[in-house]
DNA sequence: GCATCATGCAA
DNA sequence: TATTGCATGATGC
């Protein structure tokens, strides 16, 4: 049997727009109805099956009935512009679910339905309306139900025949003339002055139309009752007729088209992934049924022997691997798109062809991937060399926007409107399920992924141009990602001995002060649970509660230090948590991830991610790795040269982030601070608590390095104050008085701002943009985070592309001189080399000049630089 | 097996 | 209710 649901779309629309909060996502589109219509609807397509489905939409403002009454609708409050700008997105959501959508100039929603459903009821179709207006109530009949929404907008009550006469005791076809009676002020309706719900009900239930009624008015009890219905008589059968669903609208549809059912579940999550519906997402994306749907057709050839033909340039390249962690990973095959032809290539195939290897390494061969790095560093493990990386997509989508937390090919492809292809996920499969396809699913898609890549080049490296971002990406961060390939491929030697011996000293120091804690405690219990460790101190041992989480007792660091005094537990505490981060995190952790055979850890540097455009380092960090307490400290100890006799050396910018400030703001007293070479919390603390150098006291100079931090990060006083721990309103003060001092600062603190809020977006120095839509949320807390962001980003955005810049020169120096030096690591503000013992006086030379004339600003550049035996010793 | 939380390490 | 990150163990589904 056929089902079709006829939607009132404006109707569930405003349901929902005024029954969830006004979200937004991260482009600052407002998505709470859209939200609330999707819920609707897949609770509708889960509980009711339908076979046919259509969406009806009022059109213009005028309709027929305002020939019969001007009036009709006014009076209406405008459509809030949050919702409008979401009507658009919900004609997407309809067409990716491929649900046909319908509005017809001069008439409404209501009409549409009320004929299409008068058409399935005469062929006996099961009919489902649904809507939020009750007017529709008059459709029903033995074959259409009405489905209303009572409460928000998944709460819905469904009405048959049997339901309005219990509610109202009248049958469908009366609430017309209901409606004629009381009339409709959200429609501007008239009715009856008067008349409403109970009267209207009592007088149907005697006479059952409004026809009737007033024909026989003179039996109208209620002298007052009868002489408004008199005077407004024509009022009334107005009313009635405006009330009145027209089921005769001319409509060029038929029955057949409104069938439902396939529809494109990739298009519908990545526009979930676009809107941010991440719980709708999950429910989609488990990636088999999207492994199912059909694409369109490509063809492609397998080789089975590498010839030219195969090897063109330029040429959309995909270097397979499975593993997130390339290092040392398997290929799974290569793909090469390009104007001969689109090839799958098997590993072995393209590994043991000389051909293939010959073009790889032959920087003329101009390649394009996504991902580059990824695909230099794996071939690289493999002793091939791949050069004339010419374009990469995965950093032209970065630089565009880093904003987006996948720059999945799929995803990418979808944003930017190429062929839509499957999710690795969907093909592969995820977490322990993950493994390599057969191969002709991987031939297929491969191939597919260097398709888009081809098609998207062009395109991408325009926006890039229009963004004035191309030289960022072909000058900056392209070439960067060679030198990252280098130092993750080369790694760091560690004395996993040494490491090994520190984590027996440390195991044995932890179960001392494991017995002490338990001991104290008499109880014996999980330290590292905070859940029982907060029992054991807020509830066994009753000290005083500081602080809560949402699951429960905060026992963080902070929390414990107030409560020092109050316990002896709590030092051991300390003490043991100190120990057991350094043993898991640094020891344990750092032995999983050292190569057995070469003692050498690779980190991946993740050159994608952060949205200031700092590099990330995972599998391990080793951007994280301790230094303020000694003891920790001592961990860099382990990290030492490769070879015999070499150094380490640590180059790092001091104060690169105020300099920064000191240059966007153009603030001429930090600008001279600089310039002097001035200790410049100390010249902060100075200019803030107004007095000469000799009188600032350490306590003084510690405030102001507090504020200075603030400044950095965007200030708030609630921040400064927990940073410092005084009360807010000295924090405050501190804050003004900062500002006070250095008014450039403060003017471009709110330039910045404005700016942002104007462009959309912020930028660094070399182009590198952030976007902040939440600069206009209502919201304080979104408001006020983007406006921190704002002020922030340029800083540690400028300071990011100030060290990449010297990284790439870096590297070229190293190259030009045919110095053996390299560069291991780099932490933000600080690069790591090795050195052969003969280099290390150059290198004290060398790597400062690059680092300080990177760029050129209105302040100087200063680094500091050190060479030891290992890294600790480099201090 | 996977996701989330609290915690703590770095610049 | 200060910026950017990542890894850990515990916990719960």
């Amino acid at each position: 049997m056929k089902k079709l649901i006829l939607i009132d779309g404006n109707s569930i629309a405003y349901r929902a727009f005024f029954a969830l909060p006004l979200l937004n996502n991260d482009k600052g589109v407002y998505t709470n109805a859209v939200y609330g219509f999707t819920t609707m609807l897949l609770k509708i397509i889960q509980e009711e099956k339908p076979s046919h489905m259509l969406v009806a939409f009022d059109a213009g403002k005028t309709t027929f009935r305002h020939k019969t009454y001007e009036e009709y609708k006014g009076g209406r409050q405008k459509t809030p512009p949050e919702l409008s700008e979401q009507f658009p997105l919900i004609r997407e959501l309809l067409d990716a679910f491929n649900i046909k959508r319908f509005e017809l100039d001069n008439y409404e929603a209501d009409d549409i339905i009320g004929t299409l459903s008068k058409e399935a009821e005469k062929e006996k179709w099961e009919v489902k309306v649904v809507s939020g207006d009750k007017d529709l109530l008059q459709l029903v009949s033995d074959y259409v139900t009405v489905v209303l929404t009572k409460k928000g907008i998944t709460n819905v009550e469904s009405y048959d025949e049997a339901l309005i006469d219990e509610k109202y005791g009248i049958k469908p076809n009366q609430i017309i003339d209901m409606k004629g009676l009381m009339g409709d002020s959200s429609d501007n309706i008239p009715g009856v002055p008067g008349v409403g719900e109970k009267t209207a009900l009592k007088l149907l239930k005697q006479f059952g139309t409004i026809e009737n009624v007033l024909d026989s008015v003179d039996d109208v009890s209620g002298k007052k009752l009868k002489e408004k219905l008199i005077e407004n008589k024509e009022q009334a059968l107005m009313s009635k007729e405006l009330a009145t669903i027209f089921t005769e609208v001319p409509y060029n549809l038929t029955l057949d088209e409104l069938k439902f059912g396939e529809y494109d579940e990739e298009k519908v999550v990545s526009l979930f992934k676009e809107l941010e519906f991440k719980s709708l997402v999950d429910q989609f994306d488990t990636g088999v049924s999207a492994a199912e749907k059909e694409l369109e057709e490509l063809s492609f050839d397998v080789v089975e022997e590498v010839k030219e033909e195969h090897l063109a340039t330029p040429a959309a390249m995909v270097v397979e691997v499975l593993d997130e962690n390339y290092h040392q990973a398997d290929i799974a095959g290569f793909a090469l798109v390009h104007e001969k032809g689109r090839y799958f290539i098997p590993t072995e195939t393209a590994l043991r062809s000389d051909l293939f290897v010959e073009w790889a390494k032959d920087e003329t061969k101009k390649k394009w991937l996504l991902d580059a790095k990824r695909g230099v560093v794996v071939l690289g493990w493999k002793d091939v060399l791949l050069d004339g990386v010419d374009f990469d997509l995965l950093m032209a989508s970065y630089l565009l926007d880093p904003s987006h937390s996948s720059h999945d090919l799929s995803d990418i492809a979808t944003r930017k409107g190429a062929k839509s292809i499957q999710a690795d996920e969907a093909v592969y499969g995820k977490g322990a399920k993950r493994k390599v396809p057969e191969t002709g699913v991987l031939a297929e898609h491969l191939v597919r992924k260097a398709n888009v890549i081809y098609e998207l080049k062009e395109q991408m490296e325009e926006e890039l141009k229009k963004n004035e971002q191309f030289k960022l990406f072909k000058d900056l961060e392209m070439p960067l990602s060679v030198v990252l390939g280098r130092m993750e491929t080369e790694g760091v030697k560690v004395d996993i001995d040494q490491l090994k011996a520190m984590g027996e000293d440390l195991a044995s120091r932890l179960a001392e002060l494991e017995k002490h804690i338990h001991e104290h405690a008499g109880v014996s219990f999980n330290i590292n649970s905070p859940k029982q460790l907060g029992e054991v101190l807020f509830e066994k041992l009753g000290l005083p509660v500081i602080k809560k989480t949402k699951t429960g007792y905060s026992t963080s660091a902070d929390v414990l230090e107030k409560l020092a005094e109050d316990h002896e537990i709590i030092r051991h505490i300390l003490h043991y948590r100190q120990l057991g981060k350094l043993n898991s995190t640094y020891i344990e952790g750092l032995v999983k991830v050292t190569h057995k055979d070469t003692s050498k850890i690779h980190t991946r540097f993740n050159q994608a991610l952060t949205q200031t455009g700092r590099l990330s380092s995972t599998d391990p960090n080793l951007q994280n790795i301790p230094i303020r307490l000694e003891e920790g400290r001592k961990i860099r100890k382990a990290f030492i040269p490769s070879e015999e006799g070499w150094k380490i050396l640590a180059a790092d910018y001091s104060q690169i982030e105020l300099r920064v400030l000191a240059h966007i703001a153009q603030d001429e007293k930090l600008i001279t601070a600089f310039k002097e070479d001035m200790d410049i919390h100390t010249k902060t603390a100075m200019d803030v608590f107004h007095v000469s150098e000799e009188d600032v006291t350490s306590m003084m100079r510690r405030s102001a390095k507090a504020v200075n931090f603030g400044i950095v990060y965007g200030i708030s006083d609630y921040g400064l104050s927990q940073s410092l721990g005084i009360t807010r309103k000295e924090a405050a003060k501190f804050i003004e008085r900062y500002l006070a001092s250095y008014p450039n600062v403060a003017e471009y603190m709110e330039r910045i701002i404005e700016e942002a809020r104007e462009n959309g977006y912020v930028s660094t120095l070399l182009n590198r943009r952030r976007y902040l839509p939440e600069l206009t949320s209502r919201n304080f807390n979104q408001r006020s985070f983007a406006e921190r962001t704002a002020m922030n980003t340029p800083i540690q955005g400028t300071a990011a592309d100030i060290i990449k810049k010297a990284m790439v020169e870096m590297a070229l120096r190293l190259e030009e001189a045919n110095l053996k030096s390299r560069l291991l690591l780099q932490v933000h503000d600080e690069l790591i080399f090795e050195v052969p013992p003969e280099e290390v006086d150059k290198m004290m030379k060398i790597v400062p000049e690059v680092m300080e004339n990177a760029v050129e600003l209105a302040v100087p550049l200063k680094v500091d630089i050190s060479a030891g035996d290992t890294w600790y010793d480099a201090k």
